[in-house]
This record gives C-alpha cells, sequence and structure tokens, in this order.
RNA sequence: GGGAGCGUGACGGAGUAGUCAAACGUACCUGACUGUAAAUCAGGCGGCCGAUGGCCUACGUAGGUGCAAAUCCUACCGCUCCCA
C-alpha cells in the first residue's frame, strides 16, 4: 500500500486533501506537526499530548543525540520518549548546522525581517563543511554531523518519517555558495538513500525517507534542487531554506511543478496562521513549526480573530474562557483566562508549568482545528473562501 | 518618661554632598518569537517641550548651611525597636 494517497484537489489551486500512512498510525493531511525537540512536549503529559489532537509530532536528530551522547541511544527511543503510538517524524539535523554553528553570530536565523543585503563581515568561521558532513563547536565541543551518521542515529531513534541530511544556506549567501548548496545537498541526499536502504533491508515496518530541496532565493536553483531531489526516490519531500517572510509563497511556486504530485510535501518550520493557508494553497501537505508551543510558553493564546498575551494586566479578574465556543481541554474544563494568568505569572516553577501547560494544549488544539477546518473545506471545495474568511477573521485581532 | 533607629518613585529596596529623575528587583505598558542552545528575549516605565538636547516637579513636612543636598544641620510629623 502507498504511503500517501490524494483524495481530493482544490480546483483553484495547488491544494490537497490526503491521507499519509505511517507505521503508527494515518495523518489526515493537510495537517499541522507540532515540535517536541528533545522527545517531549515540557509540561505536557502523554495523555494531555493526545487531547490536544495531535495527529504527527516531530523531534530533532541533532538535540536527541546530543543530549545521549553520555549514555547510547536506545532503539526505537522515540516512541517511547513521548509515551504515544501516534506518527513521530526526525529532523535530520541539517537546521542545527544554520542555526547553531553560525547563526547565532552572524544573526541569521530561518527569517529575515526586510530584505537583508549581503553583510560583508558575514563568514562561516566556525563551521567546516566537507562532503562527508560538517564539522562545527557546539557548548565548546567539537561536532560532527554528515549524512551517513544522520540516517544512522535516525534509523536507532525509530521515527516513522525521517528526513535526508541537507544543506540550509542564509539569506546572506550569494548565487555561488547556493549553487554549491544544492549541489551538496544532492550529493548528501544520494548518501542517505545508499544508508537508509541498507538501514531497512530487513525491517518490517519501514521508516518513510524524506528527501529535501534547497536552492535559496534563486529560481533557477530552486526549480534545478527539486527536479533533482524529486527524481531521486524519496518517499516524499521536504522543502528547507530560510528567507524573508514575503517569499515563501514565491519559493513553493518555483518548486511545486518540479515534485512529483503522488508524493507528500512537507514544508520545514514555517507554520504561522498565515503562512500555513499559503502553504496549503501551494500544494504542501504538512509543515511543522515551534509557535503553537513556543508561544504558548511565553504566554501568547490564539483565537480565530486573532492573538492574545494572556501574561496582561487586563486579564487580571477576566473569568471568561480563553475563546467561547472553544473544545480544547483547557476551555472545556472552563479554566478561565484569570486563572491561566495567575498560573502563568507566577514565578513558583510549578505553578506557572500548569499555567503553561493550559496554554499549551489550547494553542495545539487551536491549531489542529484550525487544520481540520481546512480539511473539511477541501472535502467541501471550499477552501477558497474558507481562506479568506478565516483570514479576514484572525487579522481583525478582536481576541 | 528615657534611649536607638528609620522615613526614597505603584511596591520592595540601593544610594548618604556634585557623574541622581535616582542602581537592582517586582508590578505595569509595548513589541518580538516560523526544520526550538527559546518555561525566552527586547524596549518603556515623574511631567512637559521646537526633543540623541532642554525645562519643571520630585527622595516624610518646614526651614537652614553650602557654588552644589535624597545625601549635612534644626524643628516638626509618622513609624519601629529597647529601657521604664
Amino acid at each position: 500500500m502507498k504511503n500517501f494517497e490524494i483524495i481530493k484537489k482544490d480546483k483553484k489551486s495547488q491544494a490537497r486533501l490526503g491521507i499519509l500512512r505511517t507505521p503508527h498510525g494515518i495523518v489526515n493531511t493537510p495537517s499541522y506537526v507540532f515540535v517536541g525537540t528533545y522527545g517531549r512536549f515540557l509540561h505536557l503529559s502523554p495523555k494531555d499530548l493526545k487531547s490536544t489532537g495531535a495527529q504527527l509530532i516531530i523531534a530533532n536528530t541533532f538535540h536527541l543525540w546530543e543530549k545521549a551522547l553520555k549514555n547510547k541511544l536506545k532503539e526505537g527511543l522515540i516512541h517511547k520518549s513521548f509515551g504515544l503510538k501516534i506518527p513521530v517524524m526526525t529532523d535530520s539535523g541539517g537546521f542545527q548546522v544554520l542555526s547553531l554553528a553560525f547563526g547565532d553570530k552572524n544573526k541569521v536565523g530561518k527569517f529575515m525581517v526586510g530584505d537583508s543585503k549581503a553583510d560583508e563581515s558575514y563568514k562561516r568561521s566556525k563551521i567546516k563543511i566537507t562532503s562527508k558532513g560538517v564539522h562545527f563547536d557546539f557548548k565548546g565541543k567539537k561536532v560532527f554531523l554528515g549524512p551517513e551518521l544522520s540516517m544512522n542515529l535516525q534509523r536507532q531513534i525509530g521515527a516513522d518519517i525521517i528526513f535526508a541530511f541537507d544543506h540550509i544556506t542564509s539569506p546572506l549567501d550569494d548565487f555561488e555558495y547556493n549553487k554549491k548548496a544544492v549541489e551538496l545537498t544532492d550529493a548528501w541526499a544520494k548518501i542517505c538513500l545508499k544508508a537508509h536502504v541498507r538501514n531497512q533491508l530487513n525491517k518490517k515496518n519501514k521508516q518513510i525517507l524524506f528527501g529535501i530541496v534547497q536552492g535559496g532565493l534563486f529560481p533557477e536553483l530552486r526549480k534545478q534542487s527539486a527536479q533533482s531531489i524529486g527524481a531521486m526516490g524519496f518517499d516524499g519531500f521536504g522543502i528547507g531554506g530560510s528567507y524573508t517572510k514575503k517569499q515563501i509563497s514565491q519559493i513553493l511556486k518555483w518548486i511545486i511543478p518540479y515534485l512529483p504530485e503522488e508524493k507528500p510535501r512537507h514544508l520545514l518550520g514555517v507554520g504561522k496562521v498565515e503562512d500555513i493557508l499559503e502553504a496549503i494553497d501551494n500544494g504542501v501537505d504538512t509543515f511543522d513549526c515551534v509557535i503553537p508551543t513556543r508561544e504558548a510558553r511565553h504566554g501568547r493564546l490564539y483565537t480565530k480573530k486573532g492573538h492574545m498575551d494572556i501574561r496582561k494586566g487586563r486579564y487580571v479578574s477576566d473569568q471568561s474562557v480563553i475563546e467561547k465556543g472553544c473544545k480544547c481541554p483547557t476551555c472545556s474544563q472552563k479554566i478561565s483566562r484569570s486563572e491561566i494568568r495567575a498560573l502563568i505569572k507566577s514565578e513558583d516553577r510549578d505553578i506557572n508549568a500548569a499555567g503553561q501547560r493550559w496554554c499549551l494544549m489550547h494553542n495545539m488544539w487551536f491549531f489542529n482545528d484550525l487544520l481540520e477546518n481546512i480539511r473539511a473545506a477541501l472535502s467541501r471545495g471550499t477552501y477558497q473562501s474558507f481562506k479568506k474568511k478565516c483570514l479576514k477573521d484572525f487579522e481583525s485581532n478582536k481576541a
């Protein structure tokens, strides 16, 4: 049976409704993927996680590995770690080369604000990239990560869907550098595929491997990368890179036509409300993002009419629920804004954690519900009007 | 009745003559957060202005010394502790 099946396509866009089959269950797509980097969600029990309705979650190979380095990675640890038998992904660790090795130093992250020009002082001074992988400093130690190692680690970790080890570039990198990065990502992709075939040889439930498209902000490189990675026989595709916000849908338009229609597409690290609507419109099936969880921990709560910062003084004695009519675990239990605020403002770590837990469950449920509504709209053939209304409501900011 | 000490911005709490509109913390206000080194971070927080500078009002109250005081002196008010 195929891993992925398209059930319905939107007539006015690239959006599609599908089913993704994994060893630990099916995922209805489009779907949000929540990030539990270290194999857990801070402050949430497995039962809590389940109550959010999450279909698919993702952990990080580099961080799991780095954390478990003292001992040894245990076989198939990831589902035990999350404490739940649900579909799980692991990212390859390629992004950490950008975010850890030089992201901080050069103030380069996933997103750039405005249109940045190449910075003369920008250099990859603390990182050495070879055909085998990347050497860089982490917490004062020399570390190495590459395609072969990432594949082996991901096999041990045991997620349902794993990613090839790629080379992400920064918005400050020029065409030449991006060209090399695409070539390197291609070369590594081949190594990953080979290792993957070997690793999965006698396994009953084979892991699903996604290759990753790069190419920076250059249409010809994006096309080249999509064609090349797209032809390699991966089970699905990740779309990577770092860019300015406005460039997401542009990049997708460059890539999507060259990726095999029948295979799933995952947009790496994008997940604001307006961005996911746009991504789905352009043919993306899944996407992971820290936004729902990180922002929940920081007190930002989502509603259909925008988001609110529950820590603000105006909620001190607000006895209403986060969003009227919301069926999330938090609102269902009638936990008031006032109570959540009091908890999350507490300096006591346990009390504070209890507040964060309510926020986490609400936000995760919110995004799952949003995706469920998107799927329903796709099913009915009303995605375009749904998208329009959803954005209008959300941007009204009357939370 | 006698002795000792203390009174600082919304609160806690530094400062004890000039670099003080006053450290720091909290509260409060704004804003960030997009393949998580993020239960985090940044800015503001007396008033006014023609504002990377200027003016006014401020450190219990009222006076005083001094070029200059939240910082020294006197009195008063209030609070705390000790002895009777």
